[in-house]
DNA sequence: TTAATGATATACT
DNA sequence: GTATATCATTAAG
């Protein structure tokens, strides 16, 4: 497997440019495979960003950001899409990375079918899409992304060029939502707003 | 522009 | 324990 424990507990903004470029691979129980290269990202600091689920502390839901880095942080928001997010930052501090958009690689047909479409730039271009496309649900939430054979990274062949923009929806935050911690690969047809 | 839809956080009894 | 406001979105109109 790709990614170690290490490349998790950099930085938090850090890991949420590093992971542009990288694949994510989902395997399912009953054998079907999808995988996607990641195209957007948005950085959660934990304490010190008010957008963050962790910023208030520590709850039921938002307990995993707290425990050991590169394990997924996934959640039900808007009570019908998941949201795929992965732990990151130094040990101790509630940050994570969110996935919001990948570009459609391996398992197209089963993504088409899971989503109801086949416009291959309508699979995976947002948070709530790429989770339906890859079976993703709170099942797998809380595993390690460094071991588990379930859902895991693959390392990117090249980093490609980056571009940085305003997050997404995150208006309640007050002055955090102008920081800069969204991350798109330039030029890409596949994330969900261009920047 | 807006409805859909349910877990969760928070503020109560 | 119970009530209610909120939401890191999406697809349809």
């Amino acid at each position: 497997m790709g990614v170690t424990r290490a490349f998790f507990e950099q930085d938090t903004v850090t890991v949420a440019r590093a992971l542009l470029g990288k694949q994510l691979v989902r395997c399912t129980e009953d054998g079907q495979v999808t995988a996607g290269r990641i195209v957007e990202t948005e950085a959660y600091c934990g304490r010190f960003d008010a957008a963050c689920h962790s910023y208030k502390g520590k709850t039921e839901r938002t307990k995993v950001m707290f425990g050991p880095k590169g394990h997924a942080y996934i959640y039900l928001i808007y009570g019908m899409y998941h949201c795929l997010n992965v732990t990151s930052g130094p040990p101790g501090e509630p940050e994570g990375v969110l996935i919001r958009a990948i570009e459609p690689v391996e398992g197209i047909a089963v993504m088409e079918e899971r989503r109801g479409t086949e416009k291959l730039k309508n699979l995976c271009s947002g948070p709530g899409k790429l989770t339906m496309a890859m079976g993703i649900t709170r099942e797998l939430g809380g595993i390690d992304l460094t071991q588990s054979p379930r859902l895991y990274l693959e390392a990117a062949p090249a980093p490609p060029e980056i571009v940085a923009a305003k997050r997404i929806n995150i208006d309640y935050a007050g002055d955090a939502a102008d920081h800069l911690w969204r991350f798109c690969v330039a030029g890409s047809h596949f994330v969900s707003v261009k920047p």
